[in-house]
DNA sequence: GCCGTTTTCGGCCCGACTGTTTTCAGTCG
């Protein structure tokens, strides 16, 4: 069973638990569990059955126990008891937007609405109005909530970073030339640098705050906004995305910047733990409950210092242990996009790639990288872009000839290839030819279709080939559109740091692959980190801020990741 | 239902907005 069928079972148990009236702190438990098992970087049901489940924080004996249950039976005996009070289809109900548990529970009560049709056509019968606390309003916002439901591509999907990060800065940065505004953030999941983003956050201060709310109004981008007020402006764009301006008094702009950097489970813990201090934190600033003397921010590293931790950086404020480390001064120093001297995974012409060899090695050169890897794909890839082993043997000559003429002490090409991992672990070149790469990344490309057990043993073997030096996209996910292939992270990490095998980040905005938590848990077991961008042309050499704030996410070091040190550094690192 | 450098029991963020109400409950982020 995997993470996710886990955490929705428990996750439904708590709406059907809040529909018979539990206390929400209960409620509050099941949605905070499912959470963090669907987060988890490691198998819940491998933990479960090592009884271990109440390591995930926020599981419990009796959580415990449900998800034993849960594995051995295939249902959760509290939720097939609830299920025979309440319809399951009342869930959904619970899951319009506007509607709720309790709602749902009313409406059931006095109108026996069990389903979204039902619930439909109540509001069309103007029905709802006629229960106690309800009205017209309600009838005419279930309806327009059920509408948006029905439009394919709406509701609450999330869009890659990458689509969302360009327009908040562009907005941003448009917002910064109006000359009424002193300071503009781009805040929220963007700033946390996330996989995925719902919205984009905007954060500014500003003299006439209500003009500087109808300038954004009035961009190009902007395709319709609620009212522009003093305090800021709520907006779509065209292509659909949210935008949200918050504009405050400069004193204050620290307190929002943190506030709407969130995320929410950071912010939670971090006011619970204020309160414990006496402290009561908003984003209009930080209340001394004794005395009532309010504390405004101007920086967001105020508002930290103020609750007695170092600052933390966006990309750490998860609710994954960043706030027990910065009180206790034990945060990671993280790494940064100039630390990275080299990229070890892009294509060229060869192969898939939009530039020549010639163009990609000058554009790596030039962004100032000490070493650059030609990673083209191998013998067995498909779409008429393998490469031969006759075309590999020429590449070799090739960039040995690149570097003759262009390379130097402060920059070398190295001549690599990105090999396939056949079914049995095998890679698809002769070995002779293989250990004549100065870099091999060996990837799974095909066959994604396998048994988990047999895609570890297939990946673990290719580890174990001496000339394997890294592997590429371990998951082979595609974000929102390919999920992850069953594979055994740990059991992979365990043998790459066995053997010194590398195991990369891909910067691909798609993929982020390794993600943060199975990036954080091979560097724990010993595993060596590379940045990779996986460019397939010059312009795509960018995607290496993804890589790094994947990386970043992943509390990473600049001694935990490979690439970050001098070629004879690095090379100290290979296997062979 | 979980959790503990103030607690193994008694706590469990904070505020905006909405729609329904005449002071607040529910929902959302």
């Amino acid at each position: 069973m995997t993470n996710a069928e886990i955490a929705a079972a428990l996750e439904e148990l708590g709406v059907l638990y809040e529909l018979d009236g539990a206390v929400r702190y209960r409620v509050l438990a099941y949605s905070t569990a499912g959470k963090a098992i669907r987060e988890s970087p490691v198998s819940v049901e491998e933990l479960a059955r090592a009884g271990k489940a109440t390591d995930i924080p926020g599981v419990g004996k009796t959580l415990a126990e449900k998800i034993d249950a849960l594995l051995d039976t295939g249902e959760i005996p509290a939720a097939v008891k609830l299920k025979a009070k309440f319809p399951p289809t009342l869930v959904e109900v619970t899951r319009v937007p506007g509607v709720g548990p309790k709602t749902a529970r009313l409406l059931w009560d006095e109108l026996q609405v069990a389903s979204l049709e039902d619930l439909k056509k109540a509001a069309e019968e103007e029905k709802i109005r006629d229960v106690k606390g309800l009205g017209p309003k309600a009838e005419e916002n279930v309806l327009a909530a059920l509408e948006r439901l029905g439009e394919p591509g709406e509701g609450p999907g999330r869009l890659l970073l990458s689509t969302v990060r360009p327009i908040a800065e562009e907005l941003a940065a448009a917002l910064r030339e109006h000359p009424g505004a002193h300071r503009v953030e781009v805040a929220g999941s963007v700033r946390r640098w996330a996989e995925t983003c719902k919205d984009i956050d905007l954060i500014a201060t500003a003299d006439e705050g209500a003009e500087l709310a109808r300038f954004l109004v009035d961009h190009a981008l902007i395709a319709a906004a609620g009212k522009p007020g003093k305090n800021g402006v709520r907006a779509q764009t065209h292509n659909g995305v949210s935008v949200d301006l918050r504009i405050v008094p400069p004193a204050a702009f620290g307190n929002l910047l943190q506030h709407f950097t969130g995320s929410q489970t950071h912010n939670i813990e971090l006011r619970e733990d204020a309160v414990k201090r006496g402290l009561s934190v908003s984003e209009h600033g930080i209340t001394d409950t004794e005395t009532d003397e309010v504390t405004l921010c101007e920086t967001e590293h105020e508002v930290y210092e103020r609750l007695g931790y170092a600052y933390i950086e966006p990309e750490l404020r998860e609710g994954r242990g960043e706030l027990r480390a910065a009180r206790d001064g034990e945060l990671p120093e993280l790494v940064e996009l100039g630390d990275v001297r080299g990229d070890l995974h892009a294509h060229t012409t060869l192969s898939d790639g939009r530039n020549s060899l010639a163009e990609m090695a000058a554009a790596g050169r030039d962004r100032g990288y000490a070493y650059m890897a030609i990673t083209d794909h191998s013998a067995s890839h498909g779409f008429g872009d393998d490469v031969q082993p006759d075309a590999l043997r020429h590449r070799i000559e090739e960039v040995r000839a690149w570097n003759e003429e262009h390379g130097s002490r402060r920059f070398r090409l190295l001549v690599g290839s990105e090999i396939n991992i056949g079914l049995d672990g095998s890679l698809d070149y002769p070995d002779d030819l293989v250990a004549e790469l100065d870099w091999v990344v060996a990837s799974v490309h095909t066959s994604f279709n396998v048994a988990e057990k047999d895609m570890t043993a297939r990946v673990v073997a290719a580890i174990e080939d001496p000339n394997v030096d890294c592997i590429g996209h371990l998951t082979g996910r595609l974000i929102n559109r390919r999920e992850p292939y069953g594979i055994d992270v740990e059991a992979v990490a365990e043998a790459a740091a066995r053997t010194g095998t590398m195991i990369e980040i891909n910067g691909n905005p798609n993929r982020r692959d390794l993600s943060d938590r199975h990036a954080r848990l091979a560097a724990d077991a010993g595993v060596r980190i590379v940045l990779n961008t996986d460019a397939h042309g010059v312009d795509t050499l960018d995607n290496m801020t993804y890589a790094v704030a994947t990386a970043r996410r992943a509390w990473l070091t600049k001694a935990e990741v490979a690439n970050t040190r001098t070629w004879s550094e690095f090379k100290k690192l290979l296997k062979k």
